[in-house]
DNA sequence: AAAGATTTGGAAAATCTATTCTAAACTTGG
DNA sequence: CCAAGTTTAGAATAGATTTTCCAAATCTTT
């Protein structure tokens, strides 16, 4: 028999996880739906929660007796008061006031609105990235991985998730795929192998890392055909390349989001998989 | 006798107002706390409301038949669907469930198409993201960072570049970071060194990796506090850590997004930049 | 100021909801 | 393959909440 029973939805909530894999399967059941389903929990009755996670009203009671509780409705009153302390009075037309206001002036040392602004400039780089990419750059960005018998990938510091990405992905969906990583400061030993045949992913944005620039001139020299993702199609990374798509990340003060390049990456991957069949066996799942 | 019943709460508010000067004075009383204290309306019981605003339940059950309804069970019904819909995520699944709808008629072949339809999503899944990461998670995320000697990363596969992107930008800014990449095999010595002093920041999806579990139950055992980027509070990554964000990618077909995780961790990193001031020298470029 | 109409309070009845309990269906270990 | 122990479903019960109803109080009108 518990002792304890938690007393705010919090500790509720990391009780639950802790305990998930005691329960038994029917509790199981309604432990993932009251995580998922706070509101239901605090809103509807015990007949309507039970037939929504498809279980009985008494298993309700025994889940909530399980936690500590004497009985469903002492756990749901900690439901309930998360909702009437987290959204105090809502006064409508103090939320329009509000919503009003919110763009001015954001406070930067809240994290929750950082994370509000950078989603919403997220957001509208995706938009951009929409409108921005050429389809025939596409087509062509996705013939050449066709063709090429290995892919390598260049991409260093902020650039290195995206190529480390390709990498990763590529090889799942059955494509020979190289991250040019430069452990154990192989990388120009790395990109000598690098032959017409195959075909060089190249990401960097300024200030352009040397390390990306010699892997770029060494794929110019020995004639491996390039796609780039890049800031400037006039950048020292994009001049050389077939092809180099321009991206304009989302961008908070000093910080450069990015989304849109891995929007655009894993575009790459998705096409190449679709166009070959290979996505039903081996998609790229973590 | 009132013919019309409002069936939402907009209409029901503005008749309220409308109507407020014929009513008699009990009833004008029940009218403003109503308009005031929606949440209340909603969640707690008629003697609860009755008593709040100095009056019988029996006075409630007449003030919601004077606005048409059959009894106040069925005024506070539209209450509480406004928590329902109106409130956090308005279900995400079911978002998703209609876009895919609408994308099946795509033509996938293109990766034009494949862009702008990811990107689409990407863009929900980002709106979601908005509503579904607690303000308290982030808040003390950034505590447990500051307060670290040395944050470990773990993360492989899909999620490798999550992690990575977390080790790079964190040394940016200054926090001593430490990418448990599994080079030259080395895991289990590397999560040998992490103390309660330190931080783990593990991420991982469905099906979840052996060698990130591995790292969270070293982990655990060193007593080592965890933040947990994962798709369940319920995964056997999440279940033990102290805080784990739920995110719920982008999905096209077999691949999933990582658009959601990387703005999270890029709002990690940001917070805690501005937070202690170090954004303006050494911000994280490439 | 008194009669009629309206409003109000509160107790009683009706309804609805949560909880308990038991038989049946599963699991588990020998 | 059986027996002991769990878990579950669902009917029965206990409990709480809403609604009804009517007498008392309060207002209105003349």
């Amino acid at each position: 028999m518990t002792i304890e029973a938690p007393d705010n939805l919090e500790l509720l909530r990391s009780e639950i996880a802790r305990r998930y894999d005691d329960l038994s399967p029917r509790l199981k059941q309604v432990a993932s739906y009251v995580l998922d389903n706070p509101n239901d929990i605090a809103l509807e009755t015990l007949a309507v929660i039970a037939d929504r996670c498809d279980a009985q009203p008494s298993t309700i009671v025994r889940f909530a007796k399980v936690f500590g509780y004497r009985g469903a409705s002492e756990m749901q009153r900690l439901f309930r008061d998360e909702i009437l302390t987290a959204a105090p009075s809502p006064s409508y037309s103090e939320r329009i006031r509000q919503f009003q206001e919110r763009s001015d002036a954001v406070d930067w040392s809240s994290p929750h609105n950082v994370m509000r602004e950078f989603a919403e400039s997220n957001i509208i780089a995706l938009e951009h990235l929409k409108d921005a990419v050429r389809k025939e750059d596409l087509d062509r960005s996705i013939e050449l991985m066709q063709r090429a018998h290995t892919v390598y990938l260049a991409g260093v510091r902020r650039s290195f998730p995206v190529a480390a990405y390709l990498a990763y992905s590529l090889s799942h969906v059955e494509k020979r795929a190289f991250l040019l990583d430069g452990v154990a400061g192989m990388t120009a030993e790395q990109s000598l192998m690098m032959s017409p045949d195959d075909l060089v992913v190249a990401v960097s944005f300024r200030p352009y890392a040397t390390e990306t620039l010699a892997v770029v001139e060494r794929a110019l020299a020995n004639g491996t055909p390039m796609v780039v993702i890049s800031d400037s199609r006039l950048s020292p990374v994009g001049r050389e390349a077939e092809i180099c798509f321009e991206i304009k990340d989302a961008e908070v003060r000093q910080f450069r989001s990015l989304t849109a390049s891995m929007c655009l990456a894993q575009t790459l991957v998705i096409s190449y998989a679709y166009k070959f069949g290979l996505d039903r066996d081996r998609a790229p799942r973590e």
